[in-house]
DNA sequence: CTAACGTACAACCAAATGGTTGTACATGAG
DNA sequence: CTCATGTACAACCATTTGGTTGTACGTTAG
């Protein structure tokens, strides 16, 4: 979570989702696109990656870069469940849909948060 | 919008967000739910506040701390349109719903059109 | 009034960020 | 083969972050 919204807190990150949403792009043509240089790029390509955001694939010399589309829905699905949580929903919810299940808690309250 | 994202890529300040969705909560109570200083959580809510995520409120000689729903729901509609966009859907609804009136646009590329 | 409580804020520190340049190495074009 | 292209990665730097402690100040409880 912390990598995702992390990765998500960068205007030139989100404009790289925005970009290689709709067909993949190597990281230089990206790296034109862009008022810096193609290391600074690559880093902010390799923080997506890190958040599952965007994923490399190898073509000849070229890297294509493609995000993917289910880790926004898991931030999405974060911040819904953070909304519904002062709600009130959050109790109704969790029963109904037994989100008990496998839902990520996220409760640094016992444990060292860093 | 970066510092909406950038609040919300920490997990104590989510857990924050959660605390004080239901109810208010004054500073000092906050701080003794964490392993770390009071003015270390202080400056943890003063993230959220200057994110807008949260709003204190002066009672006598605490500071009581509430989360605003509606910061939330901008962070997820500012996903929805980065969804949108790779699901091609971005221009019907941009046409549709005439998003290009006052919409943050959000893009730092001085290079070619996107 | 006085003492304890809740807060604010500055100074300081280690580590992470976001950027740079430079070098090295595949790979594809000519 | 040779060279330009695309990538990877290290080293370096300034700034920000997340944490600490210490001090100061207003407010409330006793």
């Amino acid at each position: 979570m912390d990598q995702l919204f992390h990765a998500l807190a960068d205007a030139t990150r989100r404009d790289i989702l925005r970009r290689c949403g709709r067909g993949e792009l190597s990281v230089s043509r990206l790296a034109e696109a862009y008022p810096m240089s193609f290391a600074a790029v690559q880093k902010h390509v390799a923080v997506l990656e890190r958040a599952g955001l965007v994923s490399k694939e190898r073509r000849g010399r070229e890297q294509l870069v493609r995000t993917d589309p289910d880790a926004v829905s898991r931030a999405r699905a974060a911040l819904d469940e953070l909304e519904a949580t002062w709600r009130g929903r959050v109790d109704r919810m969790a029963r109904l849909l037994a989100l008990d299940s496998g839902q990520e808690t996220d409760n640094p309250t016992r444990g060292p948060a860093r």
